[in-house]
DNA sequence: AATGAATGAGGCTTCATTCAT
DNA sequence: AATGAATGAAGCCTCATTCAT
């Protein structure tokens, strides 16, 4: 085992720790948590001041830390299981049946994956605007996540990937890392097309999925 | 003339402003810029403070107050020029040639768009760091570069995009703000791959622009 | 209810609030406000440190902000309830007997009062000269002052003033409003004489007081 | 000569030596003495800003301190002459005449010492705001102007009051020091009056001056 | 467990003063 | 004589953190 799956083992723990946590967590800490996340996705981690996270929660300043050491415990008990959570499912069980379950084409793994992240990203979405935000700052954050990253994604979608290109569903002659690229990027925008940079607009998810979806299997060259 | 238009002469007028002032700026002037330029992107402007921008810059601490009035001003007078960069060059003379000039294809257009904007990100990095960091911080400049973005951008490529799908070049079955969305997200995950995530690795940056291109046109699909 | 009236109410219920809670009010915070207090009226506001407050109090400095969000909030919070007692109790019930309750002679009236302020004065000297000397240069206190001062004072003193003309007591020729002033001109000069000027003279109080108003009364000229 | 007439001679020296300099007074520095003199007025010395001074007498920060040492040394440039014009004529030959041209009722004399300030103060009003608030924060100011007040002014008062003693036109039972008081008291009362606290009305300067001096020489008692 | 008063280090900013031009 | 950029000390205020209750 490596560092990487390390990090991520801890990350898990730290996500079922929580998880288990969350049955015995006082409704004052559940505030706090909560409190914390909105404010630290509305101005940043420097610029949220513990004392406006205590207010919104309705605790007293001193609460925040019976419960959490520092200021940065709070951010890292946000961020690490919602690491878990949002790297997690690529190693477990429920991913792996992703990849073993034979989805008939490319475009229906890519459906199901867009689809899965898409809904993991609203409903968690102060969340995932912290790590956005944050992880470039924190130099182990950013270190871990380039780590497992890098060395785990590149891994395992190699191997989706790869597979996909032996069945004769994608150009073998595209080089793996770029077909990676562009999944992720396609994937992000759109996602942060909806979520994050006109979320009044009133999408219709499906299909602008299958728009995206479609660019991407067969480009946007005409028949001309 | 509407208030993006507005925002956007503002912005060239910093800019101008600013390329005009470079002459006359003292040499502490630009240290101080460079120094705030390289710690705001390092981390983040709430988290940098100007005690730490005037060292680095060599400079008492009074002296950045000399030559801008505030913390935040010193901020905006590194964004504000560089939006005008970032966005103006849409509304110029070598953007409108861009438009005219017949770029026999989509994809000429593309690698001609693509890689002037690399180099862009790639000579101001940092600062392309700050402005993707502290814009949706700031209320007002989230307005302005929403602003701009949505109704400016969007109104130009549609010209653009509409003019090779009349020549079909472009499949006219795509809606044109998905395919905006699509160049936008591939256009931005490349460069940020290559100038952020891993700024480290040996880039072969005609070759990448050329897959991602490729992929782009023609899709990922085999022909399997 | 007219405006000077409400800000009287606004301060009679700082004052009350103050009062209720002393009762609360932490050592530490007693301490503040004596230090604040003293050095206010030793260096003036502006050339008061808070550090150097923090100090006299044996407080540290952030505890000042803790019960005092400004700078200008302290002293407002020592001025309020100090205008409140020096103007306030020519409003209230005490007040209004001194009125009915007939003072045989505009004497013993005026001897009541000046010995009444008198000791006020002497009891929060202070105070007072912080209210004198800080008046002048904070425009909200200046313009509530000065409302105050001529919309009330003017007509409650007319009204006493008036009353012992009918009797005979005062000369009907002279105008009530330089009577008025003539009063308070006498009685600053006395007090501060007095309490500020030369508080070092062994004064006898009754004596001076006696022959200030016998001046007032019936003027300095000889009998020749 | 004791102390406090060295300082007299003090301040009639910087006095005179202003007087002299005016002549060669640079146009600059006449506007920063100008600039500074309302300001001090406006918000006390303090809380007033060399580099507001300088832009308000339109010269470069560095030229005030050319020609004043120091903030203090501005403050004082501005305080001593004034100093001498206020407390000097009761010692020069002016004045001198005053006492010797025989007034031939104390009212007349009052009448005359009270036109004679009043004027002073109305076009040197600035000037004596700063004095009357700055004089107490500044020890050596205070001490200089204390001594020269209970030494001098009682002294040379003592010999006019006592010389309608004996004339008959003062009471001779009234204690000399409560005279002098009582005269300076409605003194400033009215002047502060008429210029200070109620500026915007339109003042009857002659009347007030003689009603003022017919309450302070038969009182206020009816005649009932 | 919870509170909130207290702390003091550190942040941004102002300001009197200096000095090279 | 005049300028105005530069300084750095000091000012006001915020904030994460501690601790007695």
């Amino acid at each position: 085992m490596n560092a990487t799956e390390k990090w991520l083992e801890e990350w898990l723990e730290e996500w079922l720790e929580q998880e288990h946590k969350a049955g015995k967590m006082t409704e004052k800490q559940r505030r706090i948590l909560m409190a914390a996340t909105e404010i630290f996705a509305e101005k940043g981690y420097a610029a949220a001041s513990t004392s406006e996270i205590a207010q919104k929660a309705g605790v007293a300043e001193g609460t925040i830390f019976r419960h959490y050491k520092t200021k940065k415990d709070l951010l890292l008990s946000i961020i690490a299981p919602a690491m878990a959570k949002l790297f997690g499912p690529l190693f477990l069980r429920d991913f792996a049946k992703m990849l073993d379950q034979p989805y008939e084409t490319y475009e229906e793994f890519l459906k199901a994956l867009f689809y899965n992240r898409y809904e993991y990203a609203r409903d968690n979405l102060s969340i995932v605007k912290i790590i956005i935000q944050e992880v470039p700052f924190h130099p182990e954050l950013r270190e871990k996540v380039k780590a497992v990253a890098e060395d785990m994604i590149i891994s395992r979608f190699r191997r989706i990937i790869d597979n996909y290109k032996e069945k004769g569903m994608l150009d073998s002659n595209l080089p793996t890392p770029a077909i990676i690229r562009f999944m992720i990027s396609n994937m992000v925008g759109l996602v942060a097309s909806m979520l994050v940079i006109m979320p009044e607009k009133d999408w219709d998810v499906e299909k602008e999925l299958e728009t995206t979806i479609q660019m991407m299997m067969r480009g946007l060259a005409g028949k001309g």
